[in-house]
DNA sequence: CATGAATGAGATTTCATTCAT
DNA sequence: GATGAATGAAATCTCATTCAT
């Protein structure tokens, strides 16, 4: 009963590795001046040993961002899964956010990997894009429909096109996002989180009516 | 009085330097790989000469960047300064976007810049941070409030704080240009650009009522 | 008494992992470039058991290597023992040397090795010389003395100093691999492999009288 | 008037870097353990100096070879060029090489380079090939056979068919360099040097009459 | 001012060897 | 005995920056 999972959990010294990478992106490192022996250093494991389980820097990189991603994906899916209405799960999806991003960086890499933007260095931009192919996700794209058929079925939102539903989410949940990136810059805005969310979600639904 | 004119013209050889660098960007070239000797072979000059007027590599590219960000901005300004509607001129910002977004990577560096967002190389961020402090350029929310005023003006939106109405601006903007990110990846959406304009410039207006 | 037969058959594993050096070598692989990963992949045993029979991986190589010239001064010694005229043996040997010579690179080493040419890896080159040491082997040495004595009997050769003997037959050997390895490299030259033959058995016989 | 040669002699810096494998390769040095900094540490120059001018360390060793090998053909040359008769030129080859033969490998480079062995590494062999192609050289051979030419007129070889010519002279000097290297190898001969030279000089003229 | 040859710190990657299982 | 994961010393190569001309 060891590993039921089909896509079997990485072995312990990658999960090392991914864990150093992601900890020093959040605690704002340059991505692009990661070093293999820092990231090695920190697992804890030889400098060598990187290359039992990967064939370059970028490889490692990659692999660990995406796995967090991944990571963050399947947290949004359960909330979107859990019960709720449609409007209490908006809230929860923008408190996640908020939660994540404390974690200054990675989400920004999140979005950016999302909406496909490209100021990774662009090898490792190629291998991340590599990767998402590999897996075919449209995972995320499933969530927000999925979330979306939740909004028309309660009679929240009308508007029946995904695409444009896309859009209209991705539009708040950036405009979020810009409130969050503020107040870390320290630009304080005079306007409570509170006011944000809810700006924002009546923006979302008006946008669909 | 050394320095009247607060952007008296860069000597022609730093202009043959940024428009190297732009270049390069918008060829698609990683912006963290770019290297000096790359630059003064384009801009056809001596690698030398490059310290001359810059301190480091770095200086080099973020001013470069902030160079071709300040036009983008200008033309920005222009259309939000010229005659027509609010609707008009919401129409033409996204048009210029679509335009420009054809040199694919400098619009990303547009957004990531004027959002914040810190994916660049984080000396290079800082570089364009410092740059932008020194010229205390809240240009752009300078033109983007400029622009709200017309629409609450013209009485076609209600919201007064520019709090609010900025996060609804960056929300439609960065809405459509996943549009173009899309269009761009190939993903063609089931979605004309005129309808996407539409629905943008409708989710716009009604968010700030 | 501890080692009687003085070259009781190597065991198995090691066997697999001599013929794996040789069919490297044989297929152009650079000597000096062969890991030993490479060695025991291709012997289908793991990597840590090649520490169990040899200490450095020189001494595998250098082994493998003194290994398969042992094999092919056995063949010689064959040629030289059996029946057959002076002129017969001569013509056997030329015609090994054009077998043996298909297998590319062995050949040149086996050359190389017998006249202590240098540019097989100085720690190799160590290995080999200590290990023909330790045999004693004159062996080739032994073999050609032998070939001369029977040239003498049968009077088709005169000259009785031995070094003079070797000097010529090594002579004789070298034009004719000259021979074939401009052949291998595509130089056909205007000369049939008989022709070779016969002119090469004439300046020999002529040298030596 | 500075430069006229038309080959343009190489920088100076170059210079040096060849000097410096040269003479590690004469000092014994196993050609497949230089390392770069080895040979920018001899020459008195910066590490990184050695890619300004190379673009591999292979490119350098296999340069550095060649140069040395044009110089001895160009002393061969000036050898065969110069007065005196078949006889006397083919002593002065032979003390030639005894010379040379003193700065240990580079003879035996120089023997396997020209008959096309394959010892050196796979990699440094192939620049070598590669650098001797774009010269078009049989320089050697042209060497070779304006020697024989001489002999035929003066009647002292009646053999006129290159090929075999120049198999015969390739023995005979593979026969001397063999005495060379057993004395270098400390087993003394019971033959002088005299009388190995005259043995190979008759040997050499029976076997093209 | 302009240049580009020279530099060397530093980053990635390889691979022989060890050793716990 | 056999294994192969782990290691880290060592080697190659890059490139920002300097400085003599």
């Amino acid at each position: 009963m060891e590993e039921i999972k089909c896509s079997s959990a990485p072995p312990q010294k990658v999960l090392l590795m991914y864990q150093a990478v992601i900890e020093m992106v959040e605690e704002g490192f340059d991505v692009n001046k990661i070093k293999v022996s820092d990231i090695t250093a920190r697992a804890g494991i030889g400098k060598g040993t990187a290359y039992e389980y990967f064939s370059s820097k970028e490889e490692i990189i990659a692999d660990a961002i995406l796995y967090d991603v991944q990571g963050k994906r399947e947290q949004l899916s359960r909330i979107v899964k859990e019960d709720g209405s449609f409007r209490e799960k908006f809230g929860k999806i923008l408190d996640y956010m908020t939660e994540v991003f404390r974690e200054k960086e990675t989400f920004c890499l999140l979005v950016r990997i999302s909406t496909g933007s490209y100021e990774i260095s662009e090898s490792l931009h190629r291998e991340c894009e590599k990767r998402q192919q590999d897996k075919g996700c449209r995972v995320m794209e499933d969530i927000v429909e999925c979330f979306m058929r939740q909004g028309v079925a309660e009679g929240v939102i009308k508007e029946r096109n995904p695409e444009l539903q896309k859009m209209a989410f991705v539009a708040q949940v950036i405009a979020f996002a810009s409130l969050l990136v503020r107040r870390e810059k320290g630009e304080v805005p005079p306007l409570s989180m509170e006011q944000g969310k809810e700006f924002v979600y009546g923006a979302f639904v008006k946008s669909l009516n």
